[in-house]
DNA sequence: AATAGTGGTAACTAAAAAGTAACTAATGGC
DNA sequence: GCCATTAGTTACTTTTTAGTTACCACTATT
């Protein structure tokens, strides 16, 4: 007989939630995407300190998991561009609390070593503008 | 200069509290939680598949941020009851948000697995009536 | 005198995740 | 002919996390 969680109604869903997004990448990668698509190599220029095979893992398993979709264009050089699905959209809303909740429950933090280096930041703005 | 996070303005704290409660075994010891104190003992026996050392090693990182508050009585045989605090209280509804959403998202798993055997069932529903 | 019950800890091993550096294919431009 | 560009992959090492087993302290019960 399988032995795995409790059943309180709930605990067995969000052991899935956290399954799929609950890791260091996964949620940044998703809210960065909340504003529209982003090719391979700029979401590697927004993260600066995933690695790019651990990026290209994330990815994959974000796809499997039916959160982003992949387009591939067939261009040299290669294009890639990923992008949520309706699944990953309805997510947001709950990332959203969770980061509320760490702004509230952890005032003093401020999380002000989150500043980015020029370089990333106009790659932001200019990811936005597009 | 530090290079971390994109300052999208909440990426950085969902960073955060993915850091606090993204793993396999917290978000379950918090919806536990959230009907009333546990002994360590009951969470061992309600979480079937967690290991002592692992159990510890937890509750130890959730009581160090503050979600969890560790009574210890001095009686003999030792009990201990851990319970949420307010902090924590205060993350209960994005759980639920992200458990609502798994459900939707994947309405074809039903979550079927997680069914416990009878030990654990009414070990829980005990703690439910007390 | 031995055993059970509780909430752990310590030492050790195994497995999973992450990081690093070099490499690839295909084409355009110099 | 050579270099740059992009989105990866491969092989390898390091770090982190998880699991296993044995053990402890203290008392009541058998």
């Amino acid at each position: 007989m399988a032995r795995k969680y409790i059943d309180n109604p709930n605990t067995c869903s969000l052991v899935h939630t956290m399954n799929i997004i609950g890791n260091k990448w996964k949620p940044i990668i998703l809210y960065l995407l909340s504003s529209g698509s982003i090719r391979f190599g700029m979401l590697n220029t927004l993260i600066p300190t995933i690695s790019k095979k651990v990026l290209t893992n994330q990815l994959k398993e974000l796809e499997n998991d039916g959160l982003l979709l992949r387009q591939s264009f067939a261009e040299i050089p290669p294009r890639v561009e990923y992008s949520l699905t309706e699944k990953a959209v309805g997510l947001l809303p709950a990332l959203r609390m969770l980061s509320d909740w760490a702004n509230e429950a952890y005032p003093e933090m401020k999380f002000e070593e989150c500043r980015i280096v020029e370089k990333e930041k106009s790659a932001y703005n200019n990811i936005l503008k597009k």
